[in-house]
DNA sequence: AATAATTTTTAGATTAATCTAAAAATTATT
DNA sequence: AATAATTTTTAGATTAATCTAAAAATTATT
């Protein structure tokens, strides 16, 4: 039996490992359940004791085989409930986080199966994510930032790096959603801005947006 | 804010008080959540503390309106979930109890008013219960067991008093549904089973069928 | 009305999850 | 290599929810 506050570790863990980092530290995972050092070292023995972690004291944890399943199985029903939010239910993009972090606890093999179903198998979420399958598989297809993209690419949108309700609102309020096609037309020096252009109409966004929308190349 | 357990408790409160008992002991509500008596003495306090349950010392409890308010909203939330379960996801009325359960502590206003008109505003769950609406009214039809119903009486299957897996099993396998209409033929006076007509076919029921059987006089 | 039976509450413990303050270990800097 | 800074762990408390055993109150029975 593993607890709803188990899962939610476990799923931190996750995200902070997800690009190449073998040990999370105590620190990193206080700062993303903004909780303190010392909740998580002892939480941590504990996962460690229900083997979800590797933990040797001072060395922070990796996930097992057992802890990637549990978290790859929690990201698949966040994601599969924000589909749904915003497919069936009307939510927009960035009011769907919430609810889907309460949705993900849910505990029911049937139910995550049959919304999959019902949904038909979307392969990402609202923010563009990968949607794992039931056996865990995540397919990622090669996304690069809008910040590394050259000048005179054609590119599509297929992400967000941030999915914070401002970031998401700046995108809607500037007509940019997932699927939106661009050029980039210019970068500025100074401050790394770049202005791309959106069909007919150019729009100068900041380095810092650029570092946070994820675009294929096309 | 109020915990899941608190919500329960205040359930199983709402639950036992509905028929006219004002205040609910100690000990039904122990036997409700499945848990001990003097536990029940320690959270009662505490739902009194934060007012929403009238209580003095061996009385037992009754809902204060606040009390009540969150009760039905439980009630509300658990009987769309399990429309949705059953109408969407195809679930069928015998397997969607324990997930409602879970469902029901989900926190969003959002989520339940377009939840409500997804479903196209359901009145009646796939049990046959009333689903309070927004405000909290509940409209009730008038239903009798059909073991209080008169030999010669034409009915329609409007709910069922128990929904058990077993109960609710039993109703598949003889082609009872909810909107199913037959009529009462004969009663046995020695044990009180009925002999029922469903079309052209008869079928006989135990007494204790037909009394957790809800029918419509037509 | 007294006694017995039952119900409810109290007292004291336990487990999960958290915290603060201090100690210990590791890493960075001189 | 020694010292300083930072990170992590330990020790001891706290809160929510639960439990067992015993005490207190209520209800039923003689
Ligand atoms: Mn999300
Ligand atoms: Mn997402
Ligand atoms: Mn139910
Ligand atoms: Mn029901």
């Amino acid at each position: 039996m593993i607890t709803l506050t188990e899962e939610n570790y476990i799923k931190a863990i996750y995200h902070l490992g997800k690009y190449g980092v073998n040990n999370v530290s105590t620190n990193a995972i206080a700062k993303e359940m903004e909780t303190k050092a010392s909740s998580v070292t002892d939480m941590v023995k504990k996962l460690s004791e229900k083997s979800y972690v590797d933990y040797k004291k001072y060395q922070g944890v990796t996930l097992t085989g057992k802890g990637k399943e549990v978290a790859v199985n929690i990201v698949r029903k966040h994601r599969l409930w924000e589909v749904f939010l915003v497919e069936k239910l009307n939510f927009s993009w960035d009011e769907v986080h919430e609810v889907a972090e309460q949705l993900e606890h849910i505990k029911s093999k049937k139910l995550i199966s049959q919304l999959d179903a019902f949904l038909e198998f979307p392969t990402h979420d609202p923010h563009g994510d990968p949607i794992p399958d039931k056996t865990g598989k995540i397919k990622k297809i090669d996304k690069i930032l809008l910040s590394e993209a050259k000048i005179g690419d054609d590119c599509i949108c297929v992400g967000v790096q941030d999915s914070s309700s401002d970031f998401l609102k700046y995108l809607d309020k500037n007509n940019i959603a997932l699927g939106t096609e661009l050029k980039v037309c210019h970068r500025e020096p100074f401050d790394n801005s770049v202005t791309i252009r959106i069909k007919t109409k150019e729009l100068i966004i900041s380095n810092m947006i650029a570092n946070n929308l994820f675009v294929k190349v096309s």
